[in-house]
DNA sequence: TAGATTGTTAATCGATTAACAATC
DNA sequence: TAGATTGTTAATCGATTAACAATC
């Protein structure tokens, strides 16, 4: 399926276009061309035949696109047509709402533990689970095999928790600490930090 | 400033680099190199380099970058040596650890007012704020000036909500709903989405 | 069939890297 | 001074766009 390397940059916007094939499923529509779904995305209609046709000819000229079967096939090509379980590690106020968050479901992912280190919130319930302590969490997601994580804890903690997590296996980590985490090439890593975004947004304005 | 338009990939690395900067600062440290600097963000010394002098000449051959100098003109730049009133608009899990999240300090922002539409929220407390009704939010926005918001609303709302947004002369929206919106070539819009960035990292494991 | 839209090629455009003179 | 590092140029590399034959 993969004869050659495809850019990372092609790989990132796969999920946008799977987020927005969903929402036009959900509303009944079965079928989509390159211009409609690059409009609702907004990218050329160019890029999306072009980032679509690295993995097969999923298009029938005339006609364009099966939702469903596109569907389909991006959730096999991101890996999302299985479910990931996901380890939360940080109970504070972000860890609480990814807990309760509703957005993870039917899209590959799903929250099956929860970490701290706070004695006080150790044994608590969040949503429907457990909080365990961090001082077990190597051992813990060892055992269980768990892939990806995400982090929920104060930047000043977030590179030990982070190298444990290496440790422990964890090859997709989600950060939403503050800074920039250093992790080996096999282990990937995203970062979500409000403010960049938002100073990226700044400079245009007045 | 700007004889030239710079492109939008390099305003985007700009906040990275501010904030692995007052890290560093924060450490007691004065100076650094294109190449430290890169280490910690893991880009080039050159891209480094070839970002800043864009802008000016802010470094010393020999020595480096002033990381107090740096960081004042990066503030310049990105036009966060000012704070920007930010409205959040939608109280529920992900608004709440937004109000109550201390990453803002001293990067340029600050939550100054809380909107939802659930009668049952509004008049509530959520950190120092008092959670107005979102039906009063285009007036109120008009009338205090606010250039920025983020949307913590259900992806079913997003996009109404957003174009009230626009309606009352927001210029940055901060989107946390899993959705791609529609907006004015105007008003800048960011995106975040746990699914998207989790999405991009399995495509990578096995 | 006629109209629409894909997949793909070649051309264009833009970003990154390597190298090095300038100079602190 | 000698060593280090910038700012900048030119070369390389990669991504996007435009165009169109193929074909549903």
């Amino acid at each position: 399926m993969n004869p050659q390397k495809i850019p990372d940059i092609i790989i990132g916007r796969l999920p946008v276009y799977l987020r927005s094939l969903q929402h036009m499923a959900e509303k009944g529509i079965s079928t989509t061309s390159s211009k409609e779904l690059g409009e609702s995305v907004g990218i050329s209609a160019a890029q999306i035949r072009k980032d679509i046709s690295q993995f097969g000819e999923f298009g029938k000229q005339g006609t364009g696109y099966s939702i469903h079967f596109l569907i389909k096939k991006l959730n096999e090509i991101l890996k999302v047509d299985r479910v990931w379980d996901v380890a939360l590690v940080g109970a504070g106020d972000i860890g609480h709402a990814l807990a309760h968050y509703q957005g993870f479901f039917n899209c590959g992912f799903k929250i099956t533990m929860v970490f701290d280190n706070d004695p006080a919130k150790i044994g608590e319930q969040i949503g429907d689970f457990e909080i365990f302590d961090a001082a077990n969490m190597v051992e813990i997601i060892q055992t269980t095999g768990i892939k990806v994580a995400m982090l929920t804890v104060p930047a000043s903690e977030a590179q030990a928790v982070a190298d444990k997590l290496v440790e422990s296996g964890i090859k997709a980590i989600l950060n939403y600490a503050p800074i920039s985490l250093n992790a080996p090439p096999d282990v990937h890593v995203q970062h979500i930090d409000p403010v960049v975004h938002l100073q990226r947004m700044t400079y245009y304005l007045d």
